[in-house]
DNA sequence: GTCTGGAATTGATCTAAGTCAACCACCGGC
DNA sequence: GCCGGTGGTTGACTTAGATCAATTCCAGAC
């Protein structure tokens, strides 16, 4: 693996405070790999043999049932996939599928469940990512019970305009079809909720949007900090 | 607090391979009531005080936003909730009230991160909730995803089923109105969904439900492990 | 026993969202 | 330049599910 890129890896919160030899264990058994787009990396109901962080490029978590399927995240770097499985030695719940040329570090899964035998830090920091990420699918989990699709765009184009320094312009991060089944809705409707909002001042030019009047679309949202702060 | 539930507490895999001392010391600190039905324990947007362990009785986890309001899960003897809160130091995502009389153990929260600080084998055990936890959340996030409403009843009667002795007769633990807004669908739309089932060969008779036909409903409700599973 | 209030059901209607199909617009290859 | 493909949009229509209103069904109070 590149030199460059383990600072990156070692300031993931999940691994800052863990003990320098223990770190360098880890990374040894580690593999880097990239991936070319469109690859299924891993799919619901393997065996979990692998903690992924993404290094560079873009990895989609999808899940599929009954036919249909849904986009369940997006995952950019620096980020894991995957941890809880890994934890638990049980299988994936989700698959996973690059969206474009991808750098991934692979950690064996035995590696990572030594560490969090060994490493009282580590463990510990597992705790605050885990619980983290419970919260995170717990606010999804409210944005899909309590709101319509309309509500639910209105929120994401705000969430993304704050990520990119609250200019009133922002860019989509990813097509505009991931994006309706990350919303739980269809492309056409996602489509629909954009022009819905058009008297709230969103103006849509391919994936640039921006926001004319950011006051009278967050009437229509309703932002909560308790569903849309990443941070809480 | 009264020595007979202590026990029962102990056994939880949260605090089984805690030491005598530090399950002590937490005992001690914590707060053993008695609360009566349908009364508030805590708001959503509240610090988290307390870690909630239910003793006896059944507590409703239920979130609002923009005037609608959906159960988000029930817990019942022995369990805990709100641990994520609790160990990140922030304020609560979801609300909770009593359904009936209730007998549950507050634990302060900075003893129970004290303890997480302390005792390395309660921060093991603590990962390994919380990724439960985590995959339980994920899970329901993809039946609300991936199902229709039907299909989600016709799972959830399943999964009754199986948790009840697989005797081809359940009781809902429930009343029919929260399963609704736990399944994430309105009393009326539950009621219909029943009627649907008909021809599947359930009965309803008040909240005991008899599968006649399992293999037929089994193949309407395509049951995944991967949704369905409460261990794996 | 009767009365009463909440839960559940049923029917009628409405609405959000999905589906299907046609169309457009952009981009890369040749 | 043209062609073909992919992603996005639009329109017409269908459908799942919500809403509103009217009953019915209990269980508990008296």
């Amino acid at each position: 693996m590149r030199p460059s890129d383990l600072p990156q890896v070692r300031s993931l919160e999940l691994f800052e405070s863990m003990s320098d030899s223990n770190f360098e264990k880890l990374m040894q058994a580690a593999y880097l790999q990239t991936f070319p787009a469109q690859l299924e990396l891993i799919t619901e109901g393997d065996p979990a043999d692998f903690l992924y962080i993404v290094i560079e490029g873009c990895v989609e978590l999808f899940a599929r049932a009954n036919g249909r399927e849904s986009t369940m995240g997006m995952v950019r770097p620096v980020g894991t996939f995957i941890l809880a499985a890994v934890l638990k030695d049980a299988v994936y719940l989700m698959s996973a599928r690059t969206c474009q040329r991808c750098k991934l570090l692979m950690v064996p899964s035995e590696n990572i469940r030594d560490a969090f035998e060994n490493d009282e830090e580590f463990a510990r920091s597992i705790v605050i990512e885990l619980a983290s990420c419970y919260r995170t699918v717990v606010k999804e989990h409210k944005d899909l019970k309590l709101r319509t699709a309309v509500e639910r765009l209105a929120n994401r184009l705000l969430r993304y305009n704050d990520d990119q320094g609250d200019s009133g312009t922002l860019e989509l991060p990813h097509d505009k079809r991931t994006l309706a089944s990350l919303l739980g809705m269809t492309p056409e409707n996602l489509s629909r909720a954009f022009n819905t909002l058009k008297p709230y001042g969103v103006i849509v030019q391919g994936n640039r949007i921006s926001l004319e009047d950011i006051a009278s679309l967050k009437t229509l949202a309703k932002p909560n900090p308790l569903i849309d702060d990443r941070a809480t």
